[in-house]
DNA sequence: TGTTAGCACTCGTTTCGTAAGAGTGCTAAC
DNA sequence: GTTAGCACTCTTACGAAACGAGTGCTAACA
């Protein structure tokens, strides 16, 4: 069988309406709602071609249609086509106070989220490849040295490091200079045996020092690859009846509250290269995480140089206003990669 | 009417009864329960009792009692007073990886959330009167220097300062030297304008960088402070059915993830001077709250010196567990208090 | 006088059957 | 190919009846 016009047609109509009201959608409601002048009884026909095609479900004998996770696949990748050029500037709030990448992640989750109506996340950037910037040791106190370790795009890790025994002012002095000259401008994996070695041999009776502060440095860079995700308008999945039920809504709200799955989840994407800065959609089942099988997610890229990028995701029930949440999306990323590009 | 030794055997009972199973308890298993040999209609003539003294209610006629909160407070006041030594001690986990206080109250937290069943919050310590232990500028680039600020407590505060010309690595040296000499030891308070202008003074032509530090070092030490609270378990509290409504939940779910409200809370709570690191029991209307009054909240207080403190907080049913809230709590207080009073 | 057995009564909960309503599928007519 | 009509299905709402848990009261008992 063939989805023609008309088939199509009507499955948008019941997709639209279902999208409003939440309620299985009926015959006599499309025959009306469409201006394709057909009477409850053709709908029905077609309806029941198109179930048969699996584009929409009956969730029990004498209810109306609702869209199948394939239906809702086409009507998304057909409006991601059209949604090419059209995105409207988000407020610009973001702007302010944003020295802190923390902090700017986190507003962009609740700007999203109020904005939205649906629960968002953003994760920073993957840090593997960043430069570092500047390296800082300053002694607290004879038994404390700190290591502030700035990355590229202002990305400030703090950590202490225990002494054995004191150092010394001269010495730390020292280190700072060694360590900078030759460190700046590598990211982790340039940091390598042979410039190590280097390393150790000119820091001569420190060189436990230098293995100490390296492990600090990459341990300070990767720890919290796995925390580093923040979510916004968690509640708001209350608010869609169909997840409102203690059982979906307790698992979801465990996964976004625990984060873990959440960093398995866009960890696992792939960086998708790409006009619409790689807007994916996963519906019901697509899903890759269990508790979201009711739900819809929608996930984006933001970058901040080749191969530094970040994800954001929309989740919200199978019947979320796809459009507005695009479009949502791609502002944002327009602006994050604003921001990301001019301070640097 | 009096409250004599039977009638509080009776209502012990009833609470005890109550705490586990959330039901309304009848006079008939009362009769059982209890080692008091009497009959279910003995248990009726004083259960009418007991709830003309405003201990106990009924939902409704025909149904079992349930401690009214007068009842639990009662509960509540005699158990605490029983509990003063007997406190045996937590995992010791959070000693581990514990060199940032974020991940240390975080983990707190989580522990505690896991130890109860309940939902745990816990506020960093009040900044004001922290002394500062080392203030280090770096230039990050020509017009931006980073000024990280080390807090008594090796509480770590990172700012970016923006420069509308380049100083150079001297002058960032002496300013280094300056500020150190000028504030180290000193809290946000004795930073005062005779001081500032000495400082001015000693800087010359770089006088404005140094209130731009100034400025940055009391933005950093304070602006975070009403986010600094750490929630775990949220999702606990759809696990007790009495809470686990659409309406409620949501509520309780909200103020869990939006902090602010919490903030408020934790703040107005007295730093309560004692034996058992003040602990506070608030039970439903009591509680401070609206979101909360089908809840109880049970608060203690850990401090780092005189006048440094932060509070932990405990989210349950008004039927929690009370006994193993507060001996976690008291365990928990004396681990932070020991981890604070270790490294300095 | 305090305790207890017994009983009528209340009220929430469960169960069941019925009725209403929405929507379908099929058939026959246009 | 389209439509009107109708029988059928299935969910939901509603109410009555049965049930059960628990109470309050009274009268009897130690």
């Amino acid at each position: 069988m063939e989805l023609d016009e008309r088939k199509l047609k009507i499955l948008k109509a019941i997709i639209c309406n279902y999208l409003e009201t939440g309620e299985p959608v009926g015959s006599r409601t499309i025959s009306k709602y469409t201006d394709l002048n057909l009477s409850s009884a053709t709908i029905r026909n077609e309806m029941a071609d198109l179930e048969e095609m699996g584009y929409i479900v009956q969730p029990h004998t004498s209810a109306g249609r609702i869209p199948s996770d394939k239906g809702y696949r086409l009507y998304v990748d057909s409006m991601l086509k059209e949604k090419d050029a059209e995105v409207e500037s988000m407020k610009e709030i973001l702007l302010e106070k944003a020295d802190r990448l923390e902090t700017l992640l986190k507003q962009a989750a609740k700007l999203l989220a109020a904005n939205t109506n649906y629960t968002t996340m953003i994760t920073g950037p993957q840090y593997q490849s960043r430069k570092l910037k500047l390296l800082q040791l300053s002694e607290v106190d004879e038994t404390q040295l700190l290591a502030v370790i700035v990355l590229e795009g202002n990305l400030i890790k703090n950590k202490i490091i225990r002494l054995s025994e004191p150092l010394g002012k001269e010495t730390v002095l020292k280190l700072n200079i060694l360590l900078n000259t030759c460190l700046q401008g590598l990211n982790l994996a340039e940091i390598n045996l042979p410039l190590i070695q280097k390393m150790k041999e000119e820091a001569r009776e420190y060189s436990m020092v230098v293995s100490d502060i390296l492990d600090a440095i990459s341990q300070a860079v990767s720890e919290d690859d796995d925390v580093e995700i923040f979510t916004s308008g968690a509640t708001n999945i209350l608010k869609y009846p169909e997840l409102n039920d203690t059982e979906k809504a307790s698992g979801l709200l465990y996964a976004l509250e625990e984060k873990q799955q959440l960093n398995e989840l866009m960890a696992g994407l792939p960086e998708k290269e790409g006009e619409q800065h790689g807007i994916q959609v996963f519906i019901g089942e697509e899903t890759p995480l269990e508790s979201m099988k009711d739900c819809a997610v929608v996930t984006a890229t933001y970058r901040i140089e080749e191969g530094v990028y970040g994800k954001v995701g929309i989740i919200g029930p199978k019947r979320m206003d796809y459009e507005k949440v695009v479009t949502s999306l791609q502002s944002l990323m327009n602006q994050l990669d604003g921001i990301f590009k001019k301070p640097g």
